[in-house]
DNA sequence: TTTGCATACTTAGCATAGCTAATTATTAGT
DNA sequence: ACTAATAATTAGCTATGCTAAGTATGCAAA
């Protein structure tokens, strides 16, 4: 369905097409997620801890809160997947010295490495898809990619 | 940055735009659904739980091997959560006549008004972001989400 | 100063959700 | 009628989510 979007234009057909595209951006989110991810078992650790060694590794060095509400979870979960972490020498957690409650949890190399790798693998899935398209259509995707950048606020990477 | 793909630009730096709207996409695929998953909590039941309902109820009756594999989850797992659906009276399993080793899975009634009262939460709150936009910008994500619904194949919803 | 409350993190214990291996029931092939 | 293959379940492990409670530190008011 293609409809115009002229200023004349009643209110309620404009809804109704916000309605969509929202519908559409919903579904093509969890399409393409679900793809990408089947490149994450190469990373060797689980989706939690994966995700928050991103967080670090994008996220700069931040304490054990701060990683907890970036991943939309609670302390005690965040320590837990933190413990891990450091186990399998993937992050650092080191006392704060102007505040000795709070820990700085910083990415090591191997941490690093391993999440630039799988990013890389994430997004080389994701372009051999986009390499069907011709310019006009990457071009369309890539503005549409600025304009949401802009209303979605991003805590990291 | 904006780039021109024209026919005449050379190879490399088509390439290099695919990559930063591949990168760009994966972004905001993550931010999304972070965003609007904040809704999940009122529907009463767990992710996994969630999802596999939302397949049963938009890619209608189906097996559990069947709806393992678009889950990605292996049969024991899926039997899990289907036993969990079964016992709040989300979905219903039946056995299949053409071939009683297999069961069919269905939504009851119950099932059906979770999933899309749920869905309509989340397509809420992104309508909620996108109606800053204008007419314009919404028409480009609209064509965009077109533009990836025909590369990424779908298995439901 | 010291008393007491707030804050940052951890520990303990529970539920959900992922896996492999092994079991049961049924179907299909020789 | 055997035997192999297939569909689902069961058993048991790990990972990841939660709340409640504990420990250590910081801060503020008496």
């Amino acid at each position: 369905m293609i409809t115009s979007y002229g200023v004349h234009m009643p209110r309620k057909l404009r809804e109704l097409n916000l309605e969509e595209v929202g519908r559409s951006l919903h579904s093509n989110a969890i399409h393409l997620l679900r793809d990408v991810r089947t490149e994450d078992s190469a990373m060797g650790i689980g989706p939690a801890q994966a995700s928050a060694l991103s967080v670090v590794v994008f996220g700069g060095p931040l304490s054990l809160n701060e990683l907890a509400e970036a991943e939309q979870v609670r302390p005690p979960t965040m320590s837990r997947v933190v413990e891990a972490l450091v186990r399998e020498g993937l992050v650092r957690r080191e006392a704060n010295r102007d505040d000795r409650r709070s820990i700085i949890i910083s990415s090591t190399d191997k941490g690093t490495k391993i999440i630039h790798e799988g990013r890389s693998r994430r997004e080389k899935r994701l372009i051999k898809l986009l390499s069907q398209l011709d310019a006009d259509e990457i071009r369309c995707l890539g503005r549409a990619s600025r304009i949401l950048s802009r209303i979605l606020v991003t805590k990291h990477s």
